[in-house]
DNA sequence: CATGAATGAGTATTCATTCAT
DNA sequence: CATGAATGAATACTCATTCAT
């Protein structure tokens, strides 16, 4: 995922270590959080911290990439799901709801447009893709409204999830899923 | 000798000059800009800025004061026009197009349940008030579904705002506008 | 004491009001308190302090002036009294206790040494005049050791002054006089 | 993985290598003078400074342990001493010379009674019955007056030093000593 | 490879001093 | 003359990044 080095074991241990000790860092005291903090946390010197991750910026890039990555994962599992209306919806939930407990998905959404680094870049197609059939699929099948395209789909999650900060219920993501339904088939 | 002073009338207009070249600064590059930056696009000394300012943080608290109420005096202004459906669709659709240039809504509203500031919980009272008011007149009308209440709202105001940094078209608004409507009353 | 204008009757009580407030403020809070908090201690603007004490530095140096001219005074009178040893013996001992409510005598006595001022070294001189006429008149009464000086008073002066920080009764300072006495003048 | 390492070679040695300069820079310049210029002494960068000194003040009281604790050393070496009568006065002697080239003993002893720092307390423990000592064994000689106590002692080496400031030779201190001595044991 | 000490540019904040009101 | 707002240099402290151990 860096290169192509096969990556020591106990280096690919840190490797890991290091990333959950960054997700759980960034998400409790923001991505302001020092390296340090977040070598401490992983119980490693900051030297190995930056032996993984070049810069601050990368470590973060990493995170995003490796949300986006399990974000992809889910949407080709639902996308292979038979009932196309269901996958569709229970997909949209579970990302909002997964993403209460981590680093924003907004933040990590934000990283799409903002910074053109070649490995986000490579997820943010992959999730633009297995998206992009998960919700075909849901539109052929109108549940969907067929209005709405690809970037609508991520700015909805994107906005659902930040919504999540606020009423940590379900609500405003039934109020946003509704808008999603295609209204007849209410 | 000191206290509520009206405050010389060049002073009053550096503050607004301060609080205006804060707004834009933090907005473009975030609120991780530094003071110096803020002094400078409001050509002003850094030292002007912390005499109306002890502290980044009360800044930062000042511009989330005035963004609330400017939404509060919004929403008062809707509540008192007779289509009430119209009233808070519009009020919903204003508060979100004006977010984007903005410092992002979702950071003003996020200070709504983290500092225990004075200033801010007076606004955000206010705004939770004339909210309600908005509402339940659009909930009475029908308009709106009741199965919400403002704390909702405010959340769906603050992920429709977020969403919009993701696509900036209406989209995504429309969707949350259609989520928020009583069914039938399509 | 500043040039030769007369100064106005408010503008001398203000310049009074300045030095006392200062006197008190560096006394409480050290010569590193602001500027700012000495005026408002005086009750006035800074810029009232700066019109009269061209510099922090120049305000620092009057209340020495101010410390020294009241030293050489009272060494002056003690000078024009009888009993020579009670004399010397009184004035150090006022010296000494008066020293400690006030900006400490080593502070003052210390700039004496240092910033070769004007006005510093006219009380300066009118300080170790007045003295060395109270010292010698005490040596002569072989009340006062023969083999110290006047620099050796004022030194013995700052430290008397100095070891009242720590222990505020009058037992280093009984110390000293027995000191100074003439050894079979016990 | 934290507390208390022995700290590599090379640490220790910038340590005390800071610790030198800020003596030395302090000493010439007053405390006042900035970080900056102590890192520049000890030919290291601020950040090394605050890494061993997390702030001015730790600093300081660094400063100050390390001059506490080297009296406390000398007094207990002359509690040892035989004759108790030299012990003493060798050792007020000894204090008051040494502290002319360092930081002014004055600020040092002014923290004992101040700042309730842990370190700085534990030495000034130390140095309070080591002195105690010394000083009763001089008093039991009848070689010191028994009407003063550690207090006053140590309020007088603040004294003594201080008077060292105005005039660098023996005189004041001879003054001093002589006023310690038992009126009869001339 | 891992460690953590060293570095120094960067940031918030203070304060003496000036000057428009 | 008095006022206090404006200024900006100065200072303590932080933190990403490098490199000797």
């Amino acid at each position: 995922m860096t290169s192509a080095r096969p990556l020591r074991a106990d280096a690919q241990r840190n490797r890991a270590r290091v990333l959950a000790a960054a997700e759980k860092v960034f998400a409790e005291r923001g991505t302001a959080a020092s390296t340090e903090e977040v070598a401490r946390a992983a119980g490693v010197g900051v030297g190995t911290v930056f032996r993984h991750f070049p810069s601050k910026e990368a470590l973060l890039q990493a995170l995003v990439v490796e949300r986006l990555a399990r974000i992809a994962v889910d949407a080709r599992e639902h996308a292979a799901l038979p009932d196309a209306r269901a996958a569709f919806f229970d997909f949209f939930t579970s990302v909002v709801r997964g993403s209460a407990t981590k680093l924003e998905l907004a933040d990590a959404l934000a990283e799409l447009g903002i910074h053109p680094n070649e490995a986000v870049a490579t997820v943010a197609e992959e999730v633009t893709e297995a998206l992009s059939a998960l919700l075909q699929q849901a539109q052929r099948a109108e549940a969907v409204r067929t209005d709405i395209g690809v970037s609508d789909v991520i700015a909805l999650l994107a906005g659902a999830s930040q919504a999540r900060r606020y009423a940590p219920d379900d609500r405003p993501l039934a109020v946003i899923l509704d808008g999603l339904r295609v209204p007849s088939a209410q």
